[in-house]
DNA sequence: TTTTTAATTGACCATACGGTCAAAACATTT
DNA sequence: AAATGTTTTGACCGTATGGTCAATTAAAAA
């Protein structure tokens, strides 16, 4: 499996095939999550994928050894992606300016990254076949954390008494919804799609609200 | 289509007949809901829908033509249910009021009848490929009249001056995230089901968050 | 150059799919 | 009882699916 990699700056050959290989492979997965998110798991066929990577149905299955196997790595890239950008709240920060940010950078990824939402979320629908021991695993640990850290803001009456759990999911909610319903809200205000303008604008209202109702007031320097 | 219906107290055979039909259908529709929410329509096949209804294949086409027929059916029958349950809000309603029973409502709806909001949720994700007429020619007048609403409210300085839009849209997503996010949720909170108490608690904290953040108190009467 | 290894691909396979059909079973009317 | 209409159902059909395989080509190592 692992492969040892030069740290010299010049690119060995093995490099530049194991580049190559990668810049294949990603090209697979990006057609992947392109038609398992737009289509779902079993609406997606192999040959649909290979076609839209351009390339023979074989060569899909020969890096990627079976339809589960390609659908589970599209899913932890996804998954390696959010964790890079994630910000995390810790109890130190300004309650105002981390929320703030926090519900920012969610509005981003999902206005952004649409697609990778809405594979997500289809995968939770099914009953997160794939994804239900990394819940249970990672993602549950992270949570009480930040349960934690909003019970201390509560505490220490920096915020206002909420359920912490459910003031999370809001947050969650209330900017994934913007991936996942796309289609819906984009029609109900006669739009083709996302500007600029709109992440501004759907961000203020989240966090008026949500910072709103915690008793804060929105950071100056947005 | 239509067929006349006796008023008779004492059902007439053709009454009874109908009846049957009806009844075979709902059935069907039945499972055919539960299998389109979990498994998606590509993933529910007419064999595992017509099993699940305990009905050979071949009868499920008898009543509904084909695969698009009956999921058609399906979306209609839930949209049809959603319309019965739906509270309006209107001008003279006291906003908090109005606003906490529309949310308790929401609450409701997503924790009891999860599947249809699942259903929905990936028809949209789908890109709306049945639902996008029924959204342009149904609701989008509705939700206009609603910003309507909402608009007069903040010009009355009933509610804080909120993008009426989003805070729609807010309202929508936290309630339909319980259903839609059912399974991570429950994993998270390390519970099985949703119970009576977390209606309760879903709608308090919502409520909380989303009418404090217009400037609003919870009623008291709830 | 020769040998070895990795990548590409068309042809192929068993299975499962949505859908059809005609025959049987059942009920209703005459 | 006979005739008519409606449901039920097993058998069947063409097609598309996920996956295999052996043959070919390309690249790297010897």
């Amino acid at each position: 499996m692992s492969q040892i990699v030069e740290i010299n700056s010049e690119p060995t050959k093995q490099n530049k095939k194991e580049l190559a290989r990668q810049k294949s492979q990603a090209l697979i997965l990006d057609a992947a999550e392109r038609l398992f998110s737009s289509s779902g798991y079993d609406g997606a066929s192999m040959n649909a994928i290979a076609n839209e990577a351009n390339v023979p149905k074989a060569n899909v299955l020969y890096y990627f050894k079976s339809k589960d196997n390609l659908y589970e790595a599209v899913l932890e890239r996804i998954l390696s992606n959010w964790n890079l950008g994630l910000i995390d709240i810790s109890v130190n920060d300004d309650p105002a300016v981390a929320l703030y940010k926090y519900i920012y950078l969610k509005v981003r990824l999902a206005c952004e990254q649409p697609m990778q939402s809405r594979l997500f979320a289809t995968e939770i629908i099914r009953g997160a076949p794939y994804l239900g021991d990394y819940i249970r695993n990672n993602t549950r640990p992270w949570f009480r954390k930040k349960i934690e850290v909003l019970q201390a803001w509560i505490d220490a009456n920096k915020i206002a008494p909420v359920d912490p759990t459910h003031l999370l999911f809001m947050i969650w909610s209330s900017t994934q919804y913007y991936a996942d319903y796309q289609t819906e809200i984009l029609i109900l205000q006669n739009k083709l799609e996302y500007e600029e303008s709109d992440i501004q604008a759907i961000t203020r209202s989240i966090a008026q609200l949500i910072l709103g109702g915690l008793g804060l007031k929105l950071p100056e320097n947005r």
